[in-house]
DNA sequence: TCGCTATCTTGTCAACGTAAAGATAAGGTT
DNA sequence: AACCTTATCTTTACGTTGACAAGATAGCGA
């Protein structure tokens, strides 16, 4: 059976427990609504003590980042085979994983270099494209029908999770997604 | 001849002074990258100055917000009698007014209750809904059209503003965004 | 001229991000 | 077992920030 020592010089798993803790507070105030320092005090480490692991505070959000896309990734490959379930699947990771969202598509927050963030992101803009492709009227206008449906999808997350929507759309945003995007995707063919 | 004195205890127009410079700083550093006292730096003013006008940080950005909506209420309104206009202009008042708009859909930045805010927020929303109804094949379709719309301009704006679209996209974005609109209205027709 | 009010300055405080230097622990090497 | 190396965390310190309080200055109507 293994003890928690109260006073412990080493966390044991620092750097996961401060992104933890990030993405708590995102999620309460936002992506700027908290300090580095509070975060070591959840942790109950010293206030210094998650500048080993990150750099600085945008080293932490470039970590935050960079675990988003890639959980969104992984999103977006698992309903690539259909066209709808992949626009759902993009709503559902900006609602139910709304700090990393925030971070991810705020590019002066963080690193935008960062090699893993960066392979992560890729991924994720393939099954896309891929995806947006397969509803185009001809090859002429894939171009065209992948951005509005990427636009369509983004600006339906981001409005959503602004508080922008009126009341009444704010219960189920997967459901509201869904047929917003079966509307567009019948109006395509 | 109105001569300006070079160090005058009171500034003249120290409200709108600040505002610009925060408009400028937001653009520059994003609108959580600066400091008020800059901005009283850059005013030539007392770092303590600005809080009069504005009462704190929060109360800045809740006028930099306001201002935004006012301005984006009079493009759309401009706009309003052709959809494909509207979505234009959305799209051309997110990418030319920047910073106002990287203010206005963040409401964890300002205080959403301020009163004119509300009523220029309203007088956008209603354009919006207006002229996206027009699009609908049927009125039981409103809803969803109007937010299909909606998402699908607020969606390109964001992108494009974030810098996610491909390297191609990011040379004109009134007028790819022109095309992007145009394809769905051709598709809802 | 007087007094009222808006505007701005000065001084202060706790909290913050970051850096440097030191302490402690863990793990491998001999 | 003794040693050394490296990773991890603490302590201390510095300059900056947002906010507040108190005082100075200016404009303006009575």
């Amino acid at each position: 059976m293994r003890q928690i020592k109260q006073t412990a010089y080493h966390h044991g798993n620092l750097r996961r427990a401060i992104i933890d803790a990030a993405l708590a507070a995102i999620t309460e105030f936002g992506p700027a609504g908290w300090s580095l320092r509070e975060l070591a005090r959840r942790a109950g480490v010293s206030h210094a003590a998650p500048a080993h692991h990150f750099g600085d505070k945008t080293g932490l959000l470039t970590a935050v980042a960079a675990e988003g896309f890639e959980v969104f990734a992984d999103t977006l490959e698992r309903a690539a085979e259909d066209v709808l379930d992949v626009g759902v699947a993009y709503v559902r990771f900006a609602t139910g994983h709304r700090p990393y969202f925030e971070v991810m598509f705020r590019p002066e927050l963080y690193r935008v270099d960062d090699p893993s963030l960066k392979a992560a992101r890729e991924r994720a803009a393939h099954v896309l494209v891929v995806s947006a492709g397969r509803l185009s009227p001809s090859p002429a206008q894939d171009r065209l029908t992948t951005i509005a449906a990427w636009s369509l999808a983004h600006g339906f997350a981001s409005l959503w999770l602004s508080g922008a929507l009126p009341e009444t759309a704010r219960d189920d945003p997967e459901a509201l997604a869904r047929s917003v995007i079966q509307l567009f995707i019948g109006m395509a063919r």
